[in-house]
DNA sequence: GCATAATATTGTAATATTATAATATAAAGA
DNA sequence: TCTTTATATTATAATATTACAATATTATGC
């Protein structure tokens, strides 16, 4: 794939952006950007915003946390996540507003 | 999903902007919006930029088309596509500069 | 009509993503 | 240590996406 005119270099960038985007192109993961938007929360919020079973929400927090998009830190027994990724921040936040 | 906290038209608007994302979260549309960054270009110069097989690039013209994002326009014997939303344009543009 | 070139569609096997129940872990207090 | 609460992981079945060969379509010139 891409092994002609596009060099090795560029074609890493490629997947990388492919990559995000696709952090990006879940219903509930962008719920959850949503969410977190106005601030921090922890997870049991998140869930009553959603109003989904509690190992769906943990498994997109993963992934999104995986991807550089949030960060979680512990604080007793709750877990508060924020996003760290202001690219992606802006985006939603553009984006949504169309 | 989204049953709770979000009502019916947001979660159609979220719905809509991840489809959007998982439009752009493969690496060969990427490759062609990038061949079609600087203008318009017919499916045979798009397949020499990207050395992939005709029905692999025919199939994802067909899904950037389908999404809104590119358009063909028929001329003979060729098709020529350019991007039409200016939206998807930019943020390529502006992630690709990253 | 026939041949050829450019593009699109179909069929299919491989792979990836998804949702969620069940289970595991982590932290706190009694 | 036992219990409870909050969160994470695992297992799995359903569904979606992918690449691409084979085939079909569309347009042009003879």
């Amino acid at each position: 794939m891409l092994k002609g005119g596009i060099g090795i270099d560029v074609s890493k960038k490629i997947q990388k952006l492919a990559d995000k985007f696709k952090v990006l192109s879940n219903p509930i993961r962008i719920s959850i950007l949503l969410c977190l938007l106005n601030g921090q929360s922890n997870v049991t919020k998140i869930q009553d915003c959603l109003s989904i079973p509690q190992s769906t929400v943990s498994k997109h927090l993963g992934i999104l946390k995986n991807a550089g998009v949030i960060e979680g830190e512990r604080n007793g027994l709750e877990v508060i996540y924020s996003i760290v990724d202001d690219g992606v921040k802006n985006m939603i936040l553009s984006l949504i507003e169309e």
